[in-house]
DNA sequence: TGGGTCATGTAACCTGTTACATGATTAG
DNA sequence: CTAATCATGTAACAGGTTACATGACCCA
């Protein structure tokens, strides 16, 4: 249930839309959880009805009205519970598709999966790339908190996403390298 | 759709039961698929209904029947079709819950997320003795296949897994030097 | 005049999780 | 005697994905 935790997190920052959750989602939980928007608007509803926030509508002429989300003290409340669950080790299960292709890639041929191993190189160096901007977007966004402390922990994780991709990419060369020496 | 495409790719090693199937999952790969065994038997059923498989009861006595899934050419069609797949973004995407809590963590006392990294860490090392002796299972397990190349993409699989936990240390090592400087 | 942004969702479906059920055999 | 192993699942619920719908406004 973390898709619910995120939204939480985020309104525990401030008042939001859907809308604007679901944006603010895209640009900093997006490297380690994704989300559609219709679930969002889904997760929402049900969130106030288990009271952990409450909703306002604010008319608008020409545009469709906002729906306003205030996180409540019961979500709260709920979102620390969370964060402070001693148990790690489901948190710690990972899905990974490509990898489980690259288990079976016995079955295509080594040229093929050389080449998808180059594609993935790539997007890995890519993603790095965006990343790299990341340290400028948690000052600016920073700015707007009570809890300066906040961006340590953002920079902690967009660490992570670095150290991650950095990772992947040496990988990758290994692992194209191995296999141009049996093929 | 990947724990269809989990279990087609072991069928097509060969013909196991549900109960077989789940133990083979848990041993190879758990490390970036996770499955119920309630999952796999209701998945089974549906693959069965697709024709991508085929059952044959085998009666025992003193134990349940075995019911033993053979995959069928639509299902190896089905199998190469996956993993040929050009389009890698969707299997890039990976769900971290830990690094979601990480992002919050402004919300809980700096010394219990120390802590919790601390654990985090240990975890880590303990996964990583336990990856130490796949070397061995993987020569083991691949004396019985036919197609030996098997054995170099599982190697690549858990040589990910090793690069990925010692990245992992390294990052909370680096958090936590962190977190104890402004604390 | 066509595409992007603002802003809301619903419906149907698929996938994943949790809890429960059965019952004999075997190893410590 | 107890716990694990063998072997099958069902039911209910929660969470995730895909496709679709509406409609004004703004910018090039």
């Amino acid at each position: 249930m973390s898709l619910k935790h995120g939204l939480l997190g985020l309104l525990n920052y401030g008042d939001m839309t859907g809308y604007e959750l679901d944006k603010a989602f895209k640009v900093s939980l997006n490297f380690f959880w994704q989300a559609q928007t219709s679930q969002i608007y889904r997760e929402l509803n049900a969130m106030e009805k288990q009271a952990w926030l409450i909703s306002q509508i604010i008319p608008q002429t020409g545009k469709p009205n906002r729906k306003l989300y205030k996180i409540t003290d019961l979500g709260r409340a709920e979102l620390k519970k969370w964060l402070s669950k001693k148990d790690l080790e489901e948190d710690l299960n990972v899905k990974n598709v490509f990898l489980m292709k690259m288990f079976f890639s016995a079955e295509v041929n080594v040229s093929e999966t050389i080449d998808t191993l180059k594609r993935y190189k790539a997007q890995c160096l890519g993603d790095l790339q965006a990343m790299s901007q990341t340290g400028s977007v948690i000052s600016d966004y920073g700015q707007n908190l009570e809890n300066k402390k906040s961006m340590v922990y953002w920079a902690s994780t967009a660490t992570f996403g670095v150290y991650y991709l950095n990772m992947c990419v040496k990988w990758a060369e290994d692992t194209i390298k191995t296999l141009e020496e049996i093929s």
